[in-house]
DNA sequence: CAAAATGATACAATTATAGTATCATAATAG
DNA sequence: CTATTATGATACTATAATTGTATCATTTTG
């Protein structure tokens, strides 16, 4: 009953903190450095993140790791899509098939409601926004 | 990232269907009729649900479950934390051991002030009021 | 070419969820 | 008292998601 599983919390974490950095470009070993997150799971974390174009990277000496958007504009709720899939407080599944009482079953409808209060609610939420309060 | 987990949506299902009852009392294997479900997954729902107290159980022939509340007393949040423990939206572990910035993390802070209005909600929501809009 | 970085990808461990199976116990009818 | 009908307790198994690890390939720069 996570709302974030680690995936999205490390990956959220390595945002803001390549955020913060005045360097444009970080490598993912500095990252784990500052971080203290295993190695090959961060570096794995770091290539979703660049191939879904939320960052930028280049190889070879000097290379890392960059923002591709401002942090004002990378929403929590995208990071978790990346890591988690769409958001979806009620499967409602039954068994294999969907709940026969699926279009006027009232819990489905009630959690659905809950479930879009949410979703506005980690729209608004940003590296940036993250970030701000912090010091 | 499912709210609910089958348990939980079984156990609701399972009240639902004990409160629409007419005769006080209804058996184990009558709900499995009537909810198509696993035989054994339900009996042990149901034995839960009894050892928690929101059942009252009766052996032997004639015997079977009911509430042990009015449906207007039972919440979904109730069940949940039978089945699935507190609400938790954010663990926020690192690793084994908590978020090193755990006092000024505020990606923490906003899950979890999405956490008490997710909590409100759940707390409104009764057997009662699952039933209600139903037929 | 060597070193420093990322890219791709396959594999493994752990945990949570979902479900099954079995035997014991109690109540009731006859 | 015994057969039947019901729940109680509990141990076991299967599946899927999460959380990692490991390895080799590729690119860039000096």
């Amino acid at each position: 009953m996570k709302l974030i599983t680690r995936n999205t919390d490390y990956a959220v974490r390595a945002l803001c903190c390549i955020a913060e950095q005045k360097q444009e470009v970080i490598s993912g070993d500095q990252l784990v450095k500052s971080l203290e997150m295993p190695r090959p799971f961060l570096r794995k974390i770091l290539q979703t993140l660049n191939k879904e174009g939320l960052l930028t990277s280049s190889k070879g000496k000097g290379g890392g790791f960059a923002l591709a958007a401002s942090p004002e504009g990378i929403t929590l709720i995208e990071v978790m899509k990346i890591f988690q899939g769409p958001i979806k407080l009620s499967e409602h599944k039954f068994k294999k098939s969907d709940c026969p009482r699926i279009n006027d079953c009232l819990l489905k409808k009630k959690i659905d409601e809950i479930e879009k209060e949410v979703i506005v609610k980690l729209k608004a939420i940003t590296i940036s926004s993250i970030l701000k309060n912090r010091r």
